[in-house]
DNA sequence: CCTTGTTAGTTACATTTTCAACTACTACCT
DNA sequence: AGGTAGTAGTTGAAAATGTAACTAACAAGG
């Protein structure tokens, strides 16, 4: 039987840290607008860089079309986003932020900002630049 | 609008990295031995710390007694863990690891530690000991 | 013993996610 | 032009998860 520790598999500690540190920020897009992990992540995407396709946010996103594309449809059957055809090619569709998406974005980012600095106080300035750095690589990294 | 990126955002960096780094040991335990995240991680406490009832997988694993009590009954309908009655408090019930459940783990686990090492190689040894220790921290804060 | 409260674990149902087609459109090649 | 292949996005069924209600067992006070 070997002694190595779930604690020591940094998959593991990821994920738990991962899902320790969403909840709280859960709420706030849940309670006050009602979305979801995958619709906040795409209202974030259009909300930061502005129009794009379902594609690029896929891309962007590392997110499955099909969640994307659910994602879509109930942002905007709430109103947040909307949808305009691309003449070029028909297979695309722009999306944008609504008035009403433009400003829930900019309340949830403004609350992610805040939250984000209240989860970084934890660490002294070196911890907190190296431990964003590290993420960003595991986060990156196509295959290991 | 703020300019606030997600890349700056833990929650979602660390979901990110979580994500990332669990992909290639998923395939192990799901091409493998067929099973699911939940299953693995029961199947570690067993391994790793012995007898333990599900109450006090919950407890050490963060997970939900639905989760729990899904996963032991998965893993004990493929033989690889077995229940036994507690006399003194029938509501409890131990779990063991069988022979098969073992040989999976020590598998399992080994491949575990492998795939550690080889994440954790792409830092530097400072680096990886702040990462750790601040994952830790984040992952175990019952309350920001 | 009987009531009330608590705990371990399961089950049922609704919500999400995943996977595999599928439609609609564009691109390329001859 | 016509055939083949590839891309953007959607849909439906199956799998997994979350939530809440449930069963069975214990505990403690009267």
């Amino acid at each position: 039987m070997s002694d190595f520790d779930l604690r020591d598999f940094l998959p593991y500690v990821l994920n738990m840290a991962a899902e320790q540190s969403s909840i709280e920020f859960q709420k706030l897009y849940k309670d006050r607008y009602g979305m979801l992990r995958t619709e906040w992540r795409v209202l974030f995407h259009l909300g930061r860089y502005g129009t794009l396709t379902a594609k690029e946010i896929c891309d962007r996103a590392n997110m499955h079309k099909t969640k994307v594309s659910r994602a879509v449809a109930r942002l905007e059957s709430r109103r947040f986003i909307a949808r305009q055809e691309v003449e070029e090619d028909r297979r695309h569709e722009r999306l944008d932020l609504t008035k009403a998406g433009q400003a829930a974005y900019a309340d949830l980012s403004a609350a992610a900002q805040a939250f984000d600095a209240k989860l970084a106080a934890q660490f002294s300035p070196e911890e907190e630049a190296i431990l964003r750095r590290c993420l960003t690589r595991l986060a990156a990294l196509p295959k290991v």
